[in-house]
DNA sequence: CGGTTGGGCTAGCGTTGCTAACCATTAGCG
DNA sequence: CGCTAATGGTTAGCAACGCTAGCCCAACCG
């Protein structure tokens, strides 16, 4: 079996190294320039190869989308640990924000690419493993509202202030200020 | 003057032709339907009439997302008029929603799809009449925080609701809590 | 009626995502 | 060791894309 195992390994290690390659090329030059030839070039493969392994170039965002969801739930998780007892979701809020701002490529594949990738039941369990997380700092502070819709919205905050504020249309200066009113109105 | 008058006024409206024809399709089928040829055909014209108009693609996108924030600050205003005194807010956001909701390729040429229609002064004002609407809802109810941050959260709220509801991440049935519990937490 | 302007067309360039057909090296077997 | 089969890779090409150059014909102006 090594034989067929060590092909395994490099078929393996040759998918990984496309994902790598697309997120960081997409991380350079944006999205628009991970391209099937550039791709290729980039890899020093020739373009049928990415085929062997991914069916589309959205596959291919598609598994970058979801390493980037496990990403994001390890490091909220990591967020909620090291916080101050009652800051929890104000650590958690400041932590996704982060995140995106340190990896728009992988943020843009996980929710403004592909859609594709939907979650809730019968879904690859990682993404919403990012938002059971976020429903964990989110539920002892729910009071009396329905802890699942309150996280709902408290995401969609978060979201929504990550994707204007990317297309510049927020005023600059003042992301603490907005994440912290979004969490502490919503969070009394 | 009478026939260069005809001469613009045909030329004005092979342009509204265009953008109305572009809105439509993309309403039908998506922006990825919307192509030079694919528009080209659906107007009747050859391609490259559209290039005396638009420079790009993604001009016209702009031109149907222009209009888009013209009807969508009308929408609001209209809301906010015809609202209960005290519920304007919510009533507000609940029409927001509803303008996503009736118009997606709109609403994704306005947010979605070309990020280059900025917005703050200097721009084309209509982007911001939409805002200055929401906050003009806003402005009554902030209390003692800071009425334009909180207008800008209200707004990113709204906007992630609107993205996640359509990539199918929220659970259905559960849109008007959601933006009821954005509203009322928001706003107390 | 002749000259000029301008709106519209055909044709084509370079690039895209994706695929078919072929080649070579390697693995499995008598 | 030698033959067959499968596997991993390549070259070449298709249809469709955004966009542009160059021409043609009709309408306007004097």
């Amino acid at each position: 079996m090594t034989i067929q195992d060590r092909r395994n390994r490099d078929r393996l290690s040759q998918r990984q190294l496309i994902t790598s390659t697309a997120r960081a090329l997409a991380g350079r030059e944006g999205w628009d320039a991970v391209t099937t030839r550039r791709l290729a070039a980039e890899i020093e493969y020739s373009q049928p190869v990415i085929y062997k392994h991914f069916s589309s170039l959205d596959d291919i965002a598609d598994a970058v989308a979801l390493d980037g969801f496990g990403e994001l739930a390890a490091a909220l998780a990591e967020a909620r640990r090291a916080a101050a007892p009652g800051d929890d979701v104000r650590a958690v809020a400041h932590r996704y924000a982060a995140f995106a701002s340190d990896a728009p490529a992988v943020y843009d594949a996980m929710f403004s690419r592909s859609t594709r990738l939907r979650f809730g039941p019968g879904s690859p369990t990682t993404p919403s493993a990012a938002f059971a997380e976020l429903r964990a700092a989110v539920a002892p502070h729910a009071g009396e509202a329905d802890a699942e819709t309150l996280t709902e919205v408290l995401w969609a905050g978060l979201h929504g202030l990550v994707v204007l504020l990317r297309s510049g249309r927020l005023r600059p200066g003042h992301d603490t200020a907005r994440i912290d009113l979004l969490v502490g109105r919503l969070l009394p």
